[in-house]
DNA sequence: ATAGGCTCCGTACCATGGTACGGAGTCAAG
DNA sequence: CTTGACTCCGTACCATGGTACGGAGCCTAT
């Protein structure tokens, strides 16, 4: 199970080998040793950098930068519950606006594709979509 | 009412005067003439410059890069409902597509914050925080 | 008439999150 | 025993959306 290259890695989470390597420059992935074996030179991963690899596309997703999932790798290995918490409400709170502010826009965008209708009357209202 | 200095404009749209220059380099406001009075050498900006300013931001908002906003004030001044009928609903698909995602990253903090609970047993799931 | 504050302009720099390049080594199959 | 696919590594480059810098000129109030 522990023996994927970096390249399965990458396909694992939906990535490139490049990304992978970056992460690893940053920090959030390990870079294992390699092995003194017959396979010297390639380094081998295991179902933990899977998880850690797809935690932070979902992290990204969720808006957290790189760097702020940098410190949440670190949390779930220090186990500080309380950072955790905090870093989590405050992403909750900036999603929630960030949420509200995408479906008002929604609504924008709606009232544009309606009133620029082919059938209907008046001019298409592309400057005045986001008021109101 | 036309006698904006970039500087006011700036502050209507609530961005900084370098920003109003850099959406003037992308061609997304007009550079006004200058006029040849006695204040030669001095651009004067009106209503219609910061409804730009403010739609750009707001567009932004919504998702659209600046390339894409500088289509849509194309489209304002050349009419052509169908191609921002079909922008719009382009724009209204993705940002359904991502609030969806938003809203499912909060349910992951949310119940992350609420593992991560002081109070509560086992280790804070950080990294199994979005699965499922 | 002079100091402070704004404008104009080009060019350079920044952060974020990658992506590409080139040379070298290794490994497995034909 | 060579070909092709993959790895390793450093360094360079990219797109996006700005932000900063520095030397001008001009406007206004003191």
């Amino acid at each position: 199970m522990s023996q994927l290259t970096i390249g399965k890695l990458a396909d694992a989470g939906g990535v490139g080998v490049e990304t992978v390597r970056y992460y690893q420059r940053r920090g959030l992935l390990p870079t294992p040793e390699r092995g003194g074996g017959p396979d010297a030179g390639v380094r081998r991963y295991g179902e933990e950098e899977v998880r850690r690899l797809r935690f932070i596309r979902s992290a990204q997703a969720a808006g957290f930068t790189l760097e702020e999932i940098g410190e949440l790798l670190e949390l779930d290995a220090t186990d500080d519950r309380a950072r955790a918490r905090e870093l989590a409400r405050a992403r909750i709170a900036a999603l929630d606006v960030k949420i509200a502010e995408l479906m008002q826009a929604r609504e924008g965008l709606a009232r544009l594709a309606l009133e620029c209708g082919s059938g209907s009357a008046g001019p298409c209202p592309i400057l005045t979509a986001f008021e109101g």
